[in-house]
RNA sequence: UCCCCGGUGGCUCAAUGGUAGAGCGGGUGGCUGUUAACCACUAGGUUGGGGGUUCAAGUCCCUCCCGGGGAGCCA
């Protein structure tokens, strides 16, 4: 018989289906069973009498434990006290794989032994809701990307150097010469826009940073869009555009999983162009009248971006920093050479930065002195110094966590839970 | 690196310095509509390691290990 996933039961009703799977949870009640199945695709609550069934087939259900697997067979009709409202009589049952004592069982357990059994945590239902969401966010990043003509040239994750230097690092061993995890394709983008014009990468990056928070992993995705003749007011739209459709796709095709997760979408819906854009001495002065104890010049703390992001119901921008602060390849305004044409998007409750861009510098002079300024070793930036010596143009680019965006849209309060297998400062298992 | 919190049956937790317990999960039995089902019975412990104080330590002290989330830094 041929199988039917549980996604497309209702187009079923009323017929006999196959659905293989996993037994999730069983109920009883005398001559009566109630077996919750899964099959990756959602749940369906199949109901066996014992006088429907041969002995021992009935007997069968007995033994069966969580999270076994099971072929079942049985016929599919409406039924309002089921979860998921569709419902199989069970017609036939067989078992295909056992399952021993699986560990999480339908109570409540810590974080600790969860993150330990991640292989199995991913089958309960909020993780599952979770990773279907950033299914959804992945596609809906290269939808976005691809209806706009940019072309995704992925960066190498092998690399000689620091993109910026000051950050730690994971030192690897290649062919007895020392290499580097990437940080950023960002250096490589740049060059991409100038071959291609509207380029974006997508893929892993690794921060060997001894961070332990809600925020943060070792291994973490980061989309970085770099567009050539883009200023900083064209990259603030980019990222707006980029942000709300996002969110919306999340909406319109993961309703479900949104529910499983209980996240108050509402929050989510009002979620659209334009956002609020401040800049970095606006910001200064809101954290003063907030009776913070905040110094012009400083670069933004967790507390202040979070009193910040209160003040907004929306992602909020924030641009035009103290150059100080920044990074040495973007551009400083023209008016006030000061500051640096840099941006973070701080999304709102109390996510904290989910994008930080620039417009970058691209007179040559400027950028040779500003490498050397900060001490950086410029035979590793001979070949970045060729896209100001040959056509240089002014362009802008962004970086986009993704854990932190799934975890925002989610409203899980740690992003180890949107990302498949998380690896954190003291966690590299499973 | 610094600050704070934690480590007790498989899991989640309780236990004034004085007999280590409950709920869940497991096992057995019961129940024809269960929704984290319910009811009864039952098995299950070197209290993270080491040292110390004490008549007596899960509890107090020292130390080490492991983990958590916050700072810094970032996405």
């Amino acid at each position: 018989m041929k199988q039917t996933y549980i996604e497309d039961i209702a187009s079923h009703d009323g017929e006999a289906v196959e659905i293989r799977g996993w037994l999730y949870n069983a109920r009883s009640s005398g001559k009566l069973r109630f077996l919750l199945v899964r099959d990756g695709t959602g749940l369906i609550q199949a109901v066996a009498f014992k006088k429907d069934l041969p002995e021992e087939m009935f007997n069968l259900i007995d033994q069966l434990t969580q999270e076994c697997s099971i072929i079942v067979r049985g016929s599919i009709h409406a039924d309002q006290r089921a979860p998921g409202g569709y419902e199989m009589s069970l017609q036939y049952i067989e078992k295909v794989g056992g399952a021993v004592d699986y560990p999480i069982t339908p109570k409540e357990h810590g974080v600790n032994f969860l993150i330990d059994h991640r292989h199995l945590w991913l089958r309960s239902s909020k993780q599952h809701a979770a990773l279907r969401i950033r299914h959804e966010v992945v596609s809906a990043i290269r939808d976005f990307f691809n209806q706009r003509g940019f072309i995704n040239l992925d960066a190498p994750i092998f690399t000689p150097a620091a993109c910026e230097g000051t950050t730690t690092l994971f030192e690897v061993d290649y062919f007895n010469d020392k290499a580097y995890l990437t940080q950023s394709g960002q250096l490589y983008m740049e060059a991409g826009a100038m071959a291609f014009g509207k380029v974006y990468c997508f893929g892993p990056t690794f921060r060997a940073e001894k961070s332990k928070t809600r925020r943060h992993l070792t291994e973490f995705w980061m989309v970085e869009p770099e567009v050539a003749y883009m200023d900083l007011d064209g990259l603030m739209e980019l990222s707006e555009d980029f942000i709300s459709y996002i969110i919306e796709r999340a909406l319109e095709n993961r309703k479900e999983e949104l529910k499983t997760l209980e996240r108050d979408t509402s929050k989510l819906e009002n979620i659209k162009p334009p956002f609020p854009r401040i800049t970095y001495d606006e910001a200064h002065k809101l954290l003063i009248e907030k009776n913070f104890n905040f110094r012009y010049g400083d670069d933004l703390g967790a507390p202040e971006e979070s009193a910040i992001s209160e003040s907004f119901d929306k992602p909020v921008m924030i641009h035009r920093w103290p150059a100080e602060a920044k990074a040495f390849y973007m551009k400083r305004d023209e008016d006030r050479p000061e500051l640096a044409l840099g941006m973070d998007m701080i999304a709102p409750e109390d996510v904290g930065e989910i994008i930080g861009g620039s417009q970058r510098e691209d007179d040559y002079d400027i950028i040779l002195q500003r490498i050397k300024e900060h001490g950086l070793p410029l035979e590793a930036f001979d070949w970045y110094l060729d896209l100001r010596r040959y056509g240089s143009v002014p362009h802008s680019g962004f970086g986009l966590g993704l854990e932190r965006t799934i975890g925002w849209i989610c409203g899980t309060p740690h992003i180890r839970e949107t990302i498949p297998f998380p690896r954190m400062m003291y966690r590299i298992r499973p």
